[in-house]
RNA sequence: GGCCCCGUCGUCUAGUGGCCUAGGACACGGCCCUUUCAAGGCCGCGACACGGGUUCGAAUCCCGUCGGGGUCACCA
């Protein structure tokens, strides 16, 4: 039985790099029939607040990431929060003391630093070596009850660690470049490198598919479970996922940088943000960054397509394959075709994937994910009636393939829903130009004639008018819809005009009359 | 600095010695379609980091150089 994990700590977001390695996991475990499991990362008392773990799940659950195991679902591994966890770490630390495989270290900081300059100087890789390497088990064990401090892991001489890599083939690390690790702290709490091990052994974890920053620290943790006598399990380490055009990690230091004033300004445009917010105040939220799930959430984008992005984003099937449903991903998915060379995100690539899964869609699937959006932004109420259902069905039928993500209904479509707001540029481009109050006065009279008014009956009404006083049908439809819309782009013309209904679009044509 | 990993169009990738005058996708440019904007169709731009080998033949194998990243914590 396969069985992975993914380790997130309880940040407050869900970063797109760790989706990405958790999505990972996911596909393989599914591809294999086996367990995933979520276990939380929360050694970092001071960082984590419990309510950070929320959107994490709700990120995973709202790209249909689910797992076996883990918090609110339980298992048979439980608890599934490192800081539970801790007795397991100190029994193991224990057990590796009486066994010979670790002893005490009494050294100061100031005289390791020494050492680290010392190794430095001579360009040799810094590796610590405490005084009571060889001193017996018993005694380690009497020394540190005497005195609790920190315990190392004895790293064994003239020895080879072997890291047979799924992804990155196979590293050699000679033990006399790796440190005799700290897995203990004076305090008693188990570091990282060590917790881990301890977990996934006690898990059954048989696949570990991490980022590929922990590559350096595998041969070590190698140690660690060859010391306490676990099987080891099988390593995977997928490359880094990098900033958009760049060469640098998509780092969470970082990502500041990402909230540039489009960034603030489209979170602004799609009512993401309260109207209040001021623009420091929209960088600073770490949940509605762009190198996280819930911008893309927010925004309007389908999970479906973020999967696909994700999971193409160092991963191919074949040479062509672009749009990859989930079923197919799932039944394809292998570590062998993972590129061992880090990929940089592309917020480019995966906007026109989501136009791609957004076309895909049944119409009754976009009204009902584009209804939300209309509500945040104060277009619908909180009930919807069925006249107004049948309106947004109309409009979000009339944008088409416009609509890449939900949120474009509020840039093509708003003015269904609300007065226009005439944009200066589209007045003065077209509603200013000359002739145009003559073509609305014409306009009127002809709107008014039309019955039915539906989008076929206008346009050959349009058209006729067009070919009887030799105009351009084009021109025609640039006044009208500044006219009606206020805005220059957007649906057709006469689509537009239908759905608006006669009445309100001569009281918008009146209103045009008089700019 | 030591150690480890990586290096094909701007970006994601195909490629595992001959099918490669390197294929696809996003982006970009042009044309067509067209009532705007999208979408669509066609065309184009554009890469094997560099230098040595091995071989009849190398993007693919070996060595070196350069470049990028990671890691060397009582962080995760």
């Amino acid at each position: 039985m396969i069985r992975t994990r993914f380790a997130p700590s309880p940040t407050g977001y869900l970063h797109i790099g760790g989706v990405r390695t958790a999505l990972f996991n996911w596909l393989f475990t599914r591809r294999h029939g086996g367990q995933f499991v979520l276990r939380i990362d929360d050694t970092d008392a001071v960082r984590n607040r419990p309510e950070a773990l929320k959107p994490i799940l709700e990120g995973f659950r709202w790209l249909g990431i689910n797992w076996d195991e883990g918090p609110e679902v339980g298992g048979s591994c439980a608890p599934y929060f490192q800081a539970q966890r801790q007795s397991l770490y100190t029994d193991a630390a224990l057990r590796l003391l009486e066994t010979g495989h670790a002893y005490p270290c009494y050294r100061t900081k100031e005289e390791l630093e020494a050492e680290r300059k010392d190794a430095e100087k001579a360009k040799k890789s810094y590796v610590h070596r405490g005084e009571h390497r060889n001193t017996r088990p018993a005694e380690c064990v009497r020394l540190h009850k005497e005195r609790a401090t920190v315990i190392r892991l004895k790293a064994p001489e003239d020895y080879t660690v072997v890291v047979d890599d799924l992804i990155c083939g196979k590293v050699e690390v000679r033990t006399d470049v790796i440190g005799d690790a700290v897995i203990l702290r004076a305090d008693g709490r188990a570091l990282y490198n060590f917790a881990t091990v301890v977990d996934d052994a006690a898990m059954n974890i048989t696949h570990v598919i991490r980022a590929k920053e922990h590559l350096s620290n595998t041969p070590v943790q190698v140690l660690a479970y060859q010391a306490l006598g676990y099987p080891v399990p099988k390593f995977a380490h997928v490359p880094v996922v990098n900033a958009p055009k760049s060469k640098d990690k998509l780092s969470k230091r970082k990502m500041k940088q990402f909230m540039t004033p489009e960034v603030i300004a489209q979170l602004r445009a799609v009512h993401a943000v309260p109207t209040e917010a001021s623009d420091e105040e929209i960088k600073n939220r770490e949940d509605l960054n762009p190198a996280t799930v819930a911008f893309y959430q927010a925004l309007g984008y389908l999970p479906a397509a973020l999967v696909n992005y994700f999971g193409r984003l160092g991963w191919s099937l074949d040479d062509k394959a672009e749009i990859i449903p989930l079923d197919q991903m799932i039944a394809n998915f292998g570590l062998e075709r993972v590129n061992a060379s880090p990929a940089s995100f592309d917020p480019e690539k995966l906007l026109w994937l989501a136009g791609e899964y957004m076309r895909m869609l049944p119409l009754v699937d976009k009204v009902n994910g584009v209804i939300p959006f209309l509500r945040r932004a104060g277009l619908v109420g909180d009930t919807i009636d069925e006249a107004t259902r049948s309106k947004i069905r109309q409009v979000v039928d009339a944008c088409g393939d416009r609509l890449k993500i939900y949120t474009d209904v509020l840039q093509y479509g708003a003015f269904f829903f609300r007065d226009p707001v005439y944009d200066p540029q589209a007045v003065q481009k077209r509603l200013k130009k000359e002739g145009a109050p003559q073509l609305l006065r014409d306009m009127e009279g002809l709107l008014q004639g039309a019955d039915p008014f539906t989008a076929t009956q206008l346009e050959s009404r349009i058209k006729d008018f067009c070919e009887k006083n030799g105009v351009k049908l084009g021109d025609v439809n640039h006044v009208l819809r500044v006219a009606t819309t206020g805005v220059m782009i957007g649906p057709g013309v006469f689509e537009s005009l239908a759905i608006l209904g006669k009445e309100e679009v001569l009281t918008r044509v009146k209103t045009a009359k008089g700019i």
